[in-house]
DNA sequence: CATGAATGAGGTTTCATTCAT
DNA sequence: GATGAATGAAACCTCATTCAT
């Protein structure tokens, strides 16, 4: 169960009170935005078919009207996840011209705004838990979604060193530091939220910001 | 599956191999390894006793002489898994006299030899996925696994503003902040490691490291 | 699949290409030659109506309005199948004059050309396999086309034996002798003809006559 | 449901009422007879696994145990089926010293004997229903079951010949119009016995061999 | 203690049938 | 009339759990 207090990333759901013309295209998506909900906060396995179907506000066999299977709706939410808002990233770094810890400060909370708080952020603890079950997937989705956001953040902190703001690091295993708190964020939401110990996104990635900054600017000339 | 070259931090495994006179005491290890490992690898929901049974070199019936029900193996591998070393580290931190910065190095770099090189490493990602579905466990692993490692964390970072070395933060986010990249290391290895990305945990952790230091330490007096 | 070279008996099928004008007269006889190809190339249980309605080019529910289900369609491919050409034979035979012998040529040849060879020959097949389960339609097939089919036969043998062309036989148990190789012919050339075994119709159908007359003719007065 | 009369040519079945201890050996024949039972009454895709199972005295899940899925039982009771008649009765056609007619004249009631009047008689009807479901079945049927009985007919044909006892026919041909009315009384007795016309294999039989040997033998050197 | 045959609840998947458009 | 999206009963199949040996 997400938090309450994210936004929707996903299209609308007008949960099982649907007008009666339902359009034939809204279908799939409203079974993948159910379908993620529900793998994400149990599993894939232990998901029964016939829930994500009533979550949805249809019944077991209209899921396979959409789908051919258990697995391909896996595969479907996966696909579906994660895509525009990469690209959009992409695009505001290839424009931007300025500072770059400003533009690392952009990225880290314009990520949270798009992705990291929104629905989507179940996604990655749901692959984790299931990446060995399927590989192929797991391998779609390593090169789709995390290559590409790590080539963000490395380019970000080339950029950086390029233009003398940062010192030199082993850019590629500096880019994995970077991004493992971003992961922890979303995955420790969905699964430890209801032990007691809560994260505030907020001051974590203000705290983070700030941590790595001081860690990679060069020390200012004497 | 863990990486082959990782030291083994549980019992020996004898896969299906019994030396003649089998203690019944080893048993209940023996399944719990067995189980630790295949859970692990495909989830909870995914594996099935007779998997876990024959891993051990025993029979199906066998596991239920040990345990009440799957779900009672899954707690016993949880609660097994990982108490030793963490007192062990809370010793070692209680007794430490020096500079906190060879305090941090040698807990990052002693928790990669006790925990997070070997196969416990398994446990967060086996406990991100199943967290929902048993709260009561994900409490227990919650208070006497994390909370005593975010113990730990604090307590060096406390140790270091109050000696002067570490500049003032807010520390209990930072904890988060510092743990996160850990835990990212163990569930990476145990999920995406066959994606054609791997990380090298020397140079991660060393990386992690410095850019805390750097983003922790005082800048020196001017 | 029937064999590409046997005419056509039930109505002409332009499969899924409709002309302009469809005369929903039509219909019926276009849905029961699908399910008729269908059902004796899968079996009733196995062919499924959405294969049927869409080898007659209309959709799953058209279907619903000619047939109540799936069942009454399948009378309905039985009840079409095989009345007309029956009633043919009876008439030629009532008119027929002259050797016995000739007539019982000109009834294995031409129920060939009228029945054998066409695609009503699956229909046997078909009623073989499902009798079981329709018991009233298959009483109905009995009583309409196994018992008037026997009958024409008989009423040959007993004309032989009244114009003393044939030994005195058991007529019963003759026609049934008779017969066999007839709905065996139609059988195997729907269930295996995919084998490598292929009856050549002509042939066969001669062997059986001169065995048939052989074996029944009263030998010459010597 | 085979007639009430005949011999059961399979190991006898304790229906439902064992003793506790079951040999894990006599299983798989329980479940193959009692599958075959309703494989031949209602046809394949209309038989439940859970019908079969509850014939055998056994629960759904033990089918399972010993044949991987429906396909593989279906394989199971084919291939079970009748390989070992075959081989009797090629043992004692090689052995045959005497005249040709009595030699068929014991071919026929021995086959009625061993095969045409037993249990075993189900599974023509049942492999010309499926034949184009399962075509490797069928080929396989085909290869085992009447290839080898073709040339049994076929060896006997060809010895009248060459001894002078018969005319020379196609033997191919004739072969196939002599196995039909066997291969019709078997399936009949299995699909039309409850429509009122029952055929009685000692006269059919009789009739036929009669026909035959008329129809084959040399007309006596006038 | 140990086994593994047996069970049956429960899940995925199919498909005949309905009905709003 | 015609459509095809939607339904839900029912089938196949899995596997945690039991228990006689």
């Amino acid at each position: 169960m997400p938090p309450a207090d994210v936004p929707d990333a996903t299209a609308p759901r007008p949960v099982a009170s649907a007008p009666r013309r339902r359009r034939k295209e809204a279908r799939p998506g409203e079974l993948t935005a159910a379908a993620l909900d529900l793998f994400v906060e149990k599993g894939f396995a232990a998901t029964r078919l016939e829930d994500v179907a009533a979550r949805a506000g249809v019944s077991k066999g209209t899921l396979y009207l959409y789908f051919d299977s258990k697995e391909s709706l896996f595969r479907a939410v996966i696909e579906e996840g994660m895509v525009a808002s990469l690209s959009a990233a992409e695009q505001v770094l290839s424009e931007y011209q300025g500072p770059v810890d400003e533009l690392l400060r952009q990225l880290l909370f314009g990520w949270w705004e798009q992705i990291g708080g929104t629905r989507l952020a179940g996604i990655p603890k749901l692959m984790v838990a299931e990446a060995n079950n399927f590989p192929a997937i797991a391998q779609y989705y390593h090169d789709a979604v995390i290559r590409r956001g790590r080539g963000l953040v490395r380019s970000i902190i080339e950029r950086g060193i390029a233009q003398g703001e940062f010192r030199g690091v082993d850019v590629d295993v500096t880019v994995d530091v970077i991004i493992a708190p971003l992961l922890m964020l979303m995955i420790w939401r969905h699964a430890f939220c209801h032990c007691g110990h809560t994260i505030d996104p907020q001051s974590y990635l203000t705290t983070h910001l700030e941590l790595l900054l001081r860690g990679l600017t060069l020390p200012p000339e004497k």
